[in-house]
Order: structure tokens, then C-alpha cells, then sequence
DNA sequence: AACTTATATTGACCGTGGTCATAATTATGA
DNA sequence: TCATAATTATGACCACGGTCAATATAAGTT
């Protein structure tokens, strides 16, 4: 049995994720100190962790919102019915999770959850993406060999492998969207004879 | 022009790369402290990082060579003409990248190069990777409609996933060996009516 | 109100990776 | 051989995430 929260918890609270954001927003995630967001809340050190267990499991919260935000967008579009369509589709929130190398390596982290009872705010959009990619999928003009939940958990594959690609020198010059339309080509399209 | 490094420095390497390499035969990758390597060393701390730029660029080294002997054992084997084959003959380097979650993180993050000049060890042994698999997949009984180096990079992407989805709780009873199965032979084998 | 219990906050303190001015050692040249 | 320059090693120091016993505030009880 767990007691509702005080008031004055909630409020801390808030002020932790408004000063972060706000920080975030100045300088970028990866620039955020835990130091500058208690100091620009003004609560103590000590507090910051009451209320999260670490640093990443706060930027887990704002980043996943972001992220939700895109979705949310994402499913207000028509099904992409054609691979095109689709990695436009993908692109905002590709573009995003590459916005910084830091940021892009701790949605990786989150990405899965550590623990059963915990899927954390990322992790949860994952699933989300999983979804609405399935429902895409199940359409035309996509194979049928394989299940629409494959093909999407190969599209989630394949836009790490790419963003991963994006962030190291000898590949950056092939950019990250014809890259991944290369692979989804081949995922989505074969054209065995 | 550069001169070559005096014997004392390489000696001190040495001794730095062989404490290290006990520390973690002893505790772990993740359990690795530089003040415990430099005290075995019986070096000053700040030898360290005149010897690697960071922590993370000696684990690349000894991570690298050890992905390094794995890629020499597979490059004995005969090219594998079965997808139970294939994923047989990248177990165990799966098996190794999956030892501990803080080292597959540090590979994934070092599987790129940062910049194009230092390309580090971890990332050439997937440069290494995927030669490898794109002389495996050129014979049969893989797709031809798409060119082996792709085919090769999927793999990884799949590898990537798999392992990923390993260290996440909600998905780990479902074997990482199983799952990879499925992923290649859907992007390997296409049964397009 | 006065007392007790539960919940929130605090800030000094710690572990660990990483820096840098200084010192010690080794090479070079006259 | 000695002076000078280049290379290598040192350890006090810093930045930053994270801990925890102590304290302050709120809720519950009489």
C-alpha cells in the first residue's frame, strides 16, 4: 500500500523537470549537470536524487516525452504506402535521437528495460514504435512472408544501424536517410527471382 | 615527423596493459578501476592517461584483441552453406560481446570511428566482421538480389538487436540464439511468392 | 494543542575518471 | 663530459555523479 504523495513533493518535482529542461534547452542534453539543475531549482543535491534514481533515469523522462511528442505525430500520418513515405514518415524522429551523439547512445541504453516491473519512459515509445510500424506494415506494398512485428522489430535494426553509421567518420558521408532506404529496400522489398 | 617512443615507455605500456588485463581477469570489465590498475603497475595515475587518452581507449585495446582472436578462429572455419551454420559460427562471438552488459555498451559505442584518422581497435574488427561475412554470403544458399556487403551490414544490425534485446528483461526468455535465427533468415532467405 | 509517526529535504562527504604544472629521466650536440 | 633540449613520469588537484545520517516539514492521533 503505497500513500499518495505530499503536495510539496510534487511541486519539487516539477521544479527538478523545469530546470532541467530549461538547462537542456540552453546548452543540450549532453552540457546538463545535476549540479546547475538543483542550483537553477533551488533545492539541494540530496533532493535530486529522492526524486530520480539517477541522472539518466531524469533524462529518461524528458527524452521519452520528446520522443512520445513525435509519436503522437507519427500517428496522426496515413499509412506510408511506399518505402519512401515510410522513411519520411521516420525521419523527425530519426532526426532527433541524432541530435546528439550522447543522446543517441542513451536512448540505446533505455531502449530496453532493465528490469520486468520498471520499462522506463523509452523504453515504453519503443514499444509504441513497434506498434504503430506493425500496423503500417501490414499492408501493401510490403512482404507477407515474414510477420508485420518482424518487419518492424528489422525497421528499429536498421535505424540504429544507420544512426550508429551516422556518428562514425568513415560513413558519415553517406547520409543517414539513403542509407536506411537501402536496407529497408532489401528488408521490406526483396526481389528474389 | 615522429620519433620513435623510448623503451621505458613501452615498458611502462606494457606493464599497464598487463596489470589491466589481471584486474579484469580477476573482477570483471566492469569492475576495472584505473587507480587499481596504476597500483598494480606501479605507476603514478597520470601515466595512465599519458598511455590512452581515456579508460575507455585501453578497454578498446584489450576488447579489440580479444574480438580480434574470435575473428581468427572464424576465419578458419569453412564458409558456413546454412543459416543454422552461419549463426553457429557467430556465437561465440556473440557470446563474448554479450559477457556483460558494460562491455557490449562499449562496443556498441566504439563500433564506429569517431574520427576518420583513429580508427580504434573494437572498430576495425567490424570492418574485419564484415569482410568476413560478405565473402561468406556470396555463395548459396543466400539471396542474390541485394549485394553481400549489405547482406553484411543487416547481420550486424541483427547481431546489434538481438544483443540488445538480451540485456532487456521483458524480452530474455526468449533466447538471443532463436531470435537472431529468425531475423537472418527472413533478411537472408526471403520466400517472396 | 501537544505528541507521534511518516514523508521530504538537506548538504557534507565519497568514489572515480581525468587534468596539468612540475620534476625526473633520457637523448642530442659541442 | 657537460649543457641543453625532448621525452616521460608524477601526484596534487578538479569535476561530477551519487550516498546517507541528520534535520525539517507535514499528516495522523489523543
Amino acid at each position: 500500500m503505497k500513500k499518495p504523495p505530499q503536495k510539496r513533493k510534487l511541486a519539487t518535482r516539477a521544479k527538478l523537470l523545469d530546470a532541467a529542461t530549461k538547462v537542456i534547452a540552453r546548452n543540450g542534453f549532453g552540457a546538463m549537470r545535476v549540479e546547475q539543475v538543483v542550483q537553477d531549482a533551488g533545492v539541494a543535491k540530496g533532493t535530486f536524487f529522492a526524486h530520480f534514481q539517477d541522472k539518466d533515469a531524469l533524462l529518461d523522462i524528458i527524452v521519452g516525452a520528446k520522443i512520445d511528442a513525435q509519436l503522437d505525430a507519427a500517428e496522426l500520418l496515413p499509412s506510408p504506402d511506399s518505402l519512401d513515405a515510410l522513411v519520411g514518415h521516420l525521419m523527425p524522429l530519426i532526426q532527433f535521437m541524432t541530435c546528439e551523439r550522447y543522446i543517441f547512445e542513451l536512448i540505446f541504453r533505455h531502449s530496453g528495460a532493465a528490469t520486468k516491473q520498471e520499462i522506463g519512459p523509452i523504453a515504453k515509445t519503443f514499444e509504441r514504435q513497434i506498434e504503430l510500424l506493425t500496423k503500417w506494415l501490414a499492408g501493401d506494398p510490403y512482404r507477407k512472408d515474414v510477420p508485420p512485428v518482424i518487419l518492424a522489430e528489422g525497421i528499429q535494426a536498421f535505424m540504429v544501424q544507420s544512426m550508429a553509421l551516422n556518428f562514425c567518420a568513415i560513413n558519415s558521408a553517406h547520409p543517414m536517410e539513403s542509407r536506411l532506404l537501402t536496407y529497408l529496400d532489401a528488408w521490406l522489398c526483396p526481389q528474389t527471382p
